[in-house]
DNA sequence: AGAATTAGCTTTAACGGTAAAGTCTACACG
DNA sequence: CGTGTAGACTTTACCGTTAAAGCTAATTCT
């Protein structure tokens, strides 16, 4: 941090330091020639506004904080970006902090960034019940949520929030797997806590209702978004003796869980198993694996928050208008649903 | 942002702004009666001390910035999540920014971090004549150059920094190669301004030099560390009269890329090309990818280089030691060279 | 007992910047 | 020719916190 000041400024050319924060922001009441002067003394000496002091004054930290379960999981990256691009595009920075699924983290991190005067919080990771929105409140941190959202329609319509069609996304994929004919189909859901879950749940039971399936619950499992008890759970679920022919994963990283564990079992996709994930993260493309997953874009759903988010800031006192954007979905068919195979014997 | 501050406090308890810094600091001069009773108001008011006042004061944000390329690559962000991690346990936040590769950007955003008064950078964007070097030093920013490095051993010996060993990989990887019997061999390296792929080039050559093998000028591209312009490579290189038999990707993207070039062309992996990555990133071990790669561990890398900034922080002033850490990396054998089948045969 | 120390507080000033209210000059206007 | 006023600048005060120095009464030392 460079340690000119306005005062070093100031002193050098023999005017106050008031002239020098007015010449140097802009404003009106300087001459001219004397503008230029502290203008170029300025570049010369590289003077850098104090972070703190300009702070300290406007209460502005032009940062605000992207909350997120973990970087390390492949769907939030891309929302990261997102949120980053549009956030510097109108001068903030962003500070990132993973809970881990832990909420003693997220309370942790929203007193830090309470403390640390951020601007604003983009949330990914309320649950339901969640109190730490209230800390959210009572700590005055405007904020947004994004991907997940709180259901509750009281406490929902006082809630800015950025979230998918989750509903409609899970509904279209079951439709897929109902219309090629499957009904022993198996739901890996994630942590049921969370809107995502409840939603892609509550889509994937109303579209099998319509053709009269039903999912026996031994074969739904909350697995909390981990490939890894994706993993374990389709090995228990494939050791019993009435098997699924279909899983429905939501999430493509329990999707490749489920890969794994049924290739681990002796099992094919799609000959034998057909597999639907959520999220079309990008590997889910890749040869070899190309699953029929639901698409959507999540740097667009970061751009979309941390612009409404600023938007928020920027007018001067709350409106008392909130805003829930639904982001579309789109069901992306590839391999590991066998609908390929299925067009073949068609056409033969 | 709570609105209490010290003042009121010592307002409502009729002591002096002082006392209560001082009590709520836990520093000595304080009765133990009065203390409680400040201590106890301050929890009942909300109190939270003001990030910037605290900052004009003491000079210090309890923050450093994390600068990368691009935290949608696959390779950062377990860095990110390891210097998180070990920031967060020193009571550091982080606030990450992405270069897409773009010196402009790397110092319009070092410029940034400057004026929030961040205590140090941890760069991973650094290249080999990267003027952005000086800025920070012109800036007084501590840093930490973390998974790139500048060679030039003038520069590099008061810099501080935690690698890899590219060579060592990248030369295991050429290595196993080359004993699986290639000769024909293309090499898609990565930016040749940065380190990496400098050393991940010096290794794989060195260790081709043993058995007299030589890369062709057209079987050595430099591809800037993307998918996309590694398959664009591939297909290339794959239509040429004359072809490899294997492909050295300096990065796991990278070999994605040539993976789905080959695929593409009608070649087989292993069978017909075979192929090595470098980075080891989670999907290169799932079934049918299976990628031979080059391990190593972007978590620890983080955690190390996090905790190198930190410590030079704390240190008063700079003893003048420089310190560079090289981390270990392991060749992880799978089946995209082939080496599996090999077995078989000789099995047999 | 008188001097020296100590605990427990207060006052002052400072960090760097800026808003608000002043001062001073030059010039326009009736 | 006096008055008003706009422009260019300065002074003062404050944002919230803390370091440094100062004060007072009680305690310890000799």
């Amino acid at each position: 941090m460079s340690n000119v000041t306005i005062k070093d400024i100031a002193r050098r050319l023999q005017v106050s330091a008031t002239t020098v924060s007015n010449a140097l922001n802009g404003k009106p009441g300087v001459g001219g020639p004397v503008r230029k002067r502290i203008l170029d003394l300025a570049k010369e000496m590289g003077y850098q506004p104090n972070y703190f002091a300009k702070g300290l004054v406007s209460r502005q930290s032009y940062a605000i904080g992207l909350v997120i379960t973990n970087i390390a999981d492949p769907f939030y990256p891309e929302l990261a970006l997102g949120v980053q691009e549009q956030a510097n595009a109108f001068g903030y920075s962003t500070m990132l902090f993973n809970t881990n699924h832990s909420m003693a983290n997220e309370k942790r991190i929203i007193q830090t960034l309470g403390s640390k005067g951020v601007d604003g919080v983009i949330l990914g990771t309320v649950q339901q019940d969640d109190p730490n929105i209230r800390l959210l409140d009572d700590l005055e941190i405007p904020y947004v949520l994004v991907n997940r959202l709180i259901l509750n329609p009281k406490r929902a319509s006082r809630i800015d929030s950025v979230s998918l069609d989750n509903y409609g996304g899970s509904y279209k994929a079951a439709m897929h797997l109902c219309r090629l004919g499957h009904t022993k189909i198996a739901i890996i859901a994630g942590d049921m806590q969370s809107s995502t879950a409840i939603m892609r749940t509550l889509g994937a039971r109303d579209a099998l209702a319509e053709f009269g399936v039903s999912v026996p619950p031994d074969w739904f499992v909350a697995c909390g978004y981990t490939e890894r008890n994706a993993y374990e759970a389709t090995l228990r679920i494939l050791k019993q003796k009435e098997k699924p022919t279909a899983f429905l994963a939501q999430d493509d990283n329990m999707a490749l869980g489920v890969r794994e564990a049924a290739f681990e079992s002796g099992f094919r996709i799609p000959e034998d198993i057909a597999l639907v994930g959520f999220n079309n993260i990008s590997l889910s493309s890749l040869k070899g694996i190309e699953l029929t997953t639901v698409d959507q874009d999540q740097h667009a759903m970061g751009m979309t928050a941390a612009e409404m988010l600023i938007h928020k800031l920027q007018q001067s006192k709350r409106p008392g208008i909130s805003n829930a954007v639904v982001m579309a979905t789109e069901l992306v068919i590839r391999k590991s649903c066998g609908y390929h195979l299925r067009q073949q014997v068609q056409a033969g």
